[in-house]
DNA sequence: GCCAGTTATTTGAAGCCTAAAGAAATTCAG
DNA sequence: CTGAATTTCTTTAGGCTTCAAATAACTGGC
């Protein structure tokens, strides 16, 4: 800590502890309700939470998606959905078929039993995270969500950056 | 939407849909960055992310620390701890000795070779970390850090509550 | 001292995950 | 049409992760 002309407490110009500490205790929170999560999905329901999650990227389109799209959104490589979808069809919860105009391409959609499965999990998983985030008030919520869209942001900003 | 006798926009009393959005967002959040540090460390350093946060915890304390202490602090399983660990010990950048006052315990750190590695690791990390959350100004460091604690305490207070 | 309960760690089985290489189908320039 | 480049998906190797069961060591009451 330094202090300048004018009396006020300044940083030095390369410190980012700060930065630093938001990034933990932003990867704290997340473990500690992605944990949390989990452990309440296969308490609950005997599923893990990627397959949760698929069966949610599944549920908002009634006529299927592609490996891809999936992988896209799930924010996962390939060949991890590959095996996934693998597990979930063989349990019955998945409907796999090769696309008509493109035979690379697979699609997937969730059963009639696979979504009426993921309705009942996603009715108790709604109230799991709203007791998370009991003590949290709206505003908190609201700004939580506009810190974090900027947050976003600047990460995808920084990734596109590196790729390029 | 429902409107009140005052006219006023009111939610149904079980909608949760903001608190979803809002988990899902950081969760969106901590993938995207945590997958961009895990691709630069293995780009830059060939190591991987759970070995780096291995060797963090290790580097604040000379005198080492017990497996479980690890285990906490990484909020990973025991099981986790003891294959990451022999690898590392493997690899050269940790020392690992039987505790002498409490045979059951196993005590690990820092070889001076494995120090040396993480702080030129942790250097570079610093930077991508700052640039990563660059576009926030220092008070939305603060905002996010502030919410950030009242979410933790919040989840802390709702897995507390299921356990008991 | 002994035994029951507790604590620290390891092991094993199953699943998740990535990166990289490979196979198959499509697209497109020439 | 042909062949190179691209896209979609699978496979492989290695590592990470959890849970649950097993092992070993300690603790406290008797």
């Amino acid at each position: 800590m330094i202090l300048d002309s004018e009396t006020k407490a300044v940083e030095l110009p390369d410190d980012h502890g700060n930065e630093i500490r938001l990034w933990l205790r932003l990867l704290t929170c997340t473990t500690l309700i992605e944990g949390e999560v989990r452990s309440r999905l296969r308490e609950r329901f005997d599923v893990t939470l990627p397959r949760f999650d698929l069966m949610a990227q599944l549920d908002k389109v009634p006529d299927g998606m592609t490996l891809s799209d999936v992988s896209k959104r799930m924010m996962v490589s390939n060949g991890n959905v590959t095996g996934l979808v693998e597990r979930l069809v063989e349990s019955g919860h998945l409907d796999r078929w090769t696309s008509e105009s493109d035979r690379r391409v697979q699609m997937i959609r969730l059963t009639k039993a696979g979504r009426a499965e993921f309705r009942k999990m996603a009715a108790e998983h709604e109230l799991w995270i709203a007791d998370i985030f009991s003590d949290l008030g709206p505003r908190d919520v609201r700004e939580l969500m506009r810190l974090l869209a900027k947050t976003k942001a600047s990460a995808q900003k920084s990734a596109q950056a590196r790729a390029s």
